[in-house]
DNA sequence: CCTGCTTCCGACCAGGCGGTCAGTGTCGCA
DNA sequence: TGCGACACTGACCGCCTGGTCGGAAGCAGG
């Protein structure tokens, strides 16, 4: 069966598309990250292949399956490119800043992958038009950047970038809800507490 | 018509729900929220409030306007509510952490309607099964984890919460994608660069 | 009683969806 | 030359989707 013959070929994005499964997921990760898992039809995808839809099941049992390939394939690929990434000699702090650039680099190279399994969803809805909600949310973004810039000048911040740390800030608590269950621990008000202290008084010892 | 009368209505969830179109609102909010938007038909949320899907239609024109009118009506209220909350005396440094407690508490408060309105879709395949996938997850989530807790032990990060400061970094780099254009600007390694250099050091003057 | 407005319903529609199937062409190998 | 394995196609299926439509109840004022 052509299924055992590419396992390797888990990737998308990297693949040379030389081979039909490569390509397959190549293009599936492109359009699940620009459309959405439901918003990409089957059709779709054998259309941006320049394949027939029944071909699509004869190198993958369903939809499912092309997206769980993805999908694993780039959270695996994602800990390994890390993991491999980490200076074996360096300082801890060191070692946690190369996690953290070597995330970037992972996110800058596999990104149709790596947004197609983050995020796979948001739906064309949450894109499409909707200015005046654009207008609330960069009232929104505009008040944290005030409140940083007020305690920039007043002395009490050092003076640090004010959109990226603002993002920083927004990024902690939107991303909240992937992981917070309402039934234990801490209160989502005590987290974002949590998260002010570790931001403002940094890691860094003593 | 129906529709003027229930302006007040931006809601669902807070709202009672003596009304037909918060009723809707709030329904579907909780509906978008757990099954993502296209994973919600209208014959879900007619089922839900125990009305004809026709009904529907004599409240608003389409599913994009229910959908439309949770988000702003979300992202608006969020506003407001923060606003309103940042205390008019304290310090820059207070009113920040106001700032990011208090979108702690709406995201508790309106969790459905917060889901819905950032994340309308993560879609069925994100949340199901895959438990292989998420075997490479925890590894990456423990592996950050275990720097973190390195560096401590080394003395260079104070004592700090090792899960919650693990998610901060994970949230800062996954939120990326939803800001980050890569024509221009900084790349993805170079702001995570930066947000290693914030909460390292902290913002906290000298 | 009638009239008119609003709320509400059941039946219906075209279209797109994921998925199937019978079959065709093309290889490599005996 | 024949044959099986494989890559591949187009027509097709049942289902569910968002959305429409004609009309039925309930209630107002006259």
């Amino acid at each position: 069966m052509a299924r055992a013959a590419a396992v390797k070929a888990v990737s998308g994005e990297m693949s040379d598309a030389s081979d039909r499964m490569g390509q397959i997921l190549s293009e599936s990760a492109r359009l699940f990250a620009t459309k959405g898992y439901d918003g990409t039809s089957m059709r779709d995808i054998a259309e941006a292949c320049g394949i027939s839809k029944s071909l699509l099941y004869h190198h993958f049992t369903d939809k499912d399956e092309i997206y769980a390939r993805i999908a694993l394939g780039s959270t695996q690929r994602l800990f390994e490119f890390v993991e491999e990434r980490l200076p074996e000699g360096g300082t801890p702090p060191e070692r946690v800043r190369a996690f953290m650039t070597a995330t970037g680099d992972y996110f800058q190279r596999y990104r149709s992958n790596w947004i197609a399994s983050t995020a796979a969803f948001w739906s064309d809805p949450e894109l499409r038009r909707h200015k005046e909600r654009m207008m609330w949310r960069d009232r929104y973004e505009g008040l944290i950047r005030r409140l940083i810039q007020d305690a920039i000048n007043s002395g009490d911040f050092r003076p640090v970038d004010v959109p990226l740390t603002g993002r920083l800030v927004l990024s902690s608590l939107n991303w909240m809800h992937r992981w917070y269950r309402p039934e234990k621990g801490l209160t989502p008000a005590q987290i974002a507490d949590s998260y002010y202290d570790l931001i403002f008084n940094g890691l860094k010892a003593e």
